[in-house]
DNA sequence: ACCTGAACACCGTTCAAGT
DNA sequence: ACCTGAACACCGTTCAAGT
């Protein structure tokens, strides 16, 4: 037996740093180790592989993502507008390790969160239940699809913020007329 | 003066076929290099470096993309969902590659090109010249995420057909809303 | 239980050389 | 102009060993 020198949330502190800091191609097993002070191999017990390595960054990913939403208000729009920011900025802040959520499902607890966010805006917007699933998939894929097309760069040279209003502004019509319909 | 052994186009696509094979994490230099029967350095003359040969790639996903979509038909409905089958199409293809495309603006001539098949199609519904960009941002960015999602996993145990039927039907609504309000 | 060092099989890329 | 071979500075990961 002997004292951990690391441990597996501090991996992932410091590689999520150093991703934001340098991008994903900087992240190497080699370069976290050495931010840690530590040789390559004391992650592999705690991260599995490099694979296992960015399994827990997407996880960290969606729980920033996911975290900090309120809830309980009054008007469906406030948490549904809130998961969107939280989203670009979390895209902005990892545009490389972004793109990797689309290779996810959404079943890890910070997915599942996010996920639970629309549901809830939608359920408070007054959307019935058969159209609830498809409705959440479709406005998450847009709200993933512009976050990362932000962030990658897609929309270089428009401005993202107004180009997002209009978007939001389409979204909620969208909701509103499914709810209209369902009456 | 030598005869060349191989041509860009020629690298791009063993690189292609490779990349469906194997995915891209199967791509190297080496490996490119290999199934040309040329070494690794030959290919530096034709794509620059591994950048270039990822440009490149990225450069035909989107001429495929655009390709073959029928454009003079009666019912502008017809070349956007093309096009829509076309980008599903090609992310199942190359999923690892697909994501590539956020990271590019629509300035090389495939990109252009399915963009302009949007435009097209929004203003043969009577989509006015102020919502045009934006809605063809909003459709086209809905688009690359929903190929990606499918192409990523991110949809696994769900109907991927069905979920984009019920997509596109809200999208072509939401269309149709925009022109109504235009008059 | 946790960490290290050396080693292995890979990478992308440079550089000088060959035709 | 186009290609090659050797070399360099990297990777992720295995394995045996140390505490």
């Amino acid at each position: 037996m002997r004292p951990a020198l690391i441990s597996r949330v501090q991996v992932l502190d410091a590689t999520l740093r150093l991703a934001s800091e340098k991008g994903l191609s900087a992240v190497t097993m080699r370069s976290v180790a050495t931010r840690l002070g530590v040789s390559p191999m004391a992650l592999y017990r705690h991260v599995g592989d490099k694979q296992g390595l960015l399994d827990g960054l997407v996880e960290r990913l969606m729980t920033e993502v996911a975290g900090a939403v309120e809830n309980a208000d009054e008007d469906w729009r406030v948490p549904l507008r809130g998961l969107a920011a939280n989203m670009r900025r979390t895209a902005r802040r990892y545009p490389d390790l972004f793109v990797l959520l689309f290779q996810r499902r959404a079943v890890t607890p910070g997915a599942v969160a996010a996920r639970d966010a629309v549901y809830r805006a939608l359920r408070a917007a007054g959307v019935a239940e058969p159209e609830l699933d498809r409705l959440e998939r479709m406005i998450s894929t847009f709200m993933l699809g512009f976050a990362a097309s932000e962030a990658g760069g897609r929309f270089a040279g428009i401005d993202a913020d107004a180009e997002f209003r209009y978007a939001e502004e389409r979204i909620e019509q969208l909701i509103t007329a499914a709810v209209e319909t369902d009456r």
